[in-house]
DNA sequence: CCTACCGATCGGTAGG
DNA sequence: CCTACCGATCGGTAGG
């Protein structure tokens, strides 16, 4: 293709857009952010963005999307669908901390979601859908004796992905803690447990 | 006081006009939520609302407060300030938990602030010094012995108060699930750990 | 991609 | 002069 070609401004793709777009969700929430914000912040006029997407609930889909497919496809990589169910719900949790960190934004986003639009209603539907999964993970993890049998499954496993999505809230790359430290230390924190010895192990009470 | 002496309309408090904004804001978000959707909900007019508080981020700093008083007067407790630091850091993670379960609403707004206006930031600012306090307490369970030495402290605190905070997203009062039961899950589950056993605890590769 | 707009609604305030 | 509001409207901005 020559120089003289190409026609108009070079613009803008739909993934720069969305990106940029996801970023302002981020700050300032979805419903509080402004096409005439999102237009400043990429240099260009609202109608232009309306070139690319016929609405401002579209964008918020494509980025919903984009974080539940990547939280789906864990579930569904072969680690995750066979094998002792305590190894697969550890793959299933380290999946996800690589889903979160690799599309920070996108997670982020999916976190934050309220379900005051149709859209967030059916992303929500989507996450119920993996809560379930993991659920079911776990109580299948605790028939075959590999989790402690004292707590709800259910709660358990709010508590495991309460822990994985809280990682929005702190964890940003390029710092010294690469992914697969993260998913380490939560690994380690969540399975094993902080103390250096369980209290009661070898029967003696420990205070 | 006589019944004549009360003039105009019984109204509303402060208080319960706080309940339903801190409501509406988890239910919209602050900035997406506007001043006449309050005075709908409320069942008056908008200029009503300003006679109890001057302004909109009155409303939002008034919430706030609330909650982050509560949090820091965990801190606060001698529970919390005296004996071994693994037992002070579960006395502030059971306070928490019965602080955020006790004061839902606010918790839940709190932990939605993005620092957008100058009393979100200063809110911010709050929750930074508890988290360094938290921090340090964890810091100093390591040089006792108590917490896992393989894990960095200001880590630990943050997937520790992750998974904390992670209660709002989920936890409703009334349930069956009692904040007392609650908060014992939870210190199972980051004290102890998922796993009926640690792996290689005896020396023996676990599987 | 822009200029030029719309129906409606925003946070906040007036007099009574 | 008080508390507890109301009906109407201000100058600007929202998504489309």
């Amino acid at each position: 293709m020559t120089v003289a070609a190409r026609r108009g401004r070079p613009g803008h793709s739909l993934d720069s857009l969305l990106d940029v777009a996801v970023e302002v969700f981020n700050e300032r929430g979805y419903e509080a952010t402004s096409m005439d914000s999102l237009a400043e912040r990429l240099g260009v006029t609202k109608s232009a963005i309306y070139h690319h997407v016929p609405s401002k609930v579209e964008l918020l889909r494509l980025a919903l999307d984009r974080a539940l497919d990547g939280l789906f496809a864990v579930l569904a990589e072969p680690a995750a669908t066979s094998g002792p169910a305590i190894d697969r719900l550890e793959h299933v949790v380290r999946g996800s901390v690589r889903v979160l960190t690799g599309e920070l934004p996108f997670v982020t986003l999916l976190l934050r979601v309220r379900g005051n639009t149709e859209v967030e209603q059916h992303a929500l539907g989507r996450r119920r859908e993996f809560d379930r999964v993991v659920t079911d993970l776990v109580r299948l993890a605790e028939d075959e004796g590999s989790v402690r049998p004292d707590v709800d499954p259910a709660v358990t496993s709010r508590l495991l992905f309460g822990t994985v999505n809280s990682l929005t809230e702190w964890y940003r790359p390029g710092g010294p803690l690469t992914p697969d430290a993260l998913a380490d230390a939560l690994v380690t924190t969540l399975f094993t447990g902080l103390r250096t010895t369980p209290p009661d192990f070898f029967g003696k009470k420990s205070r």
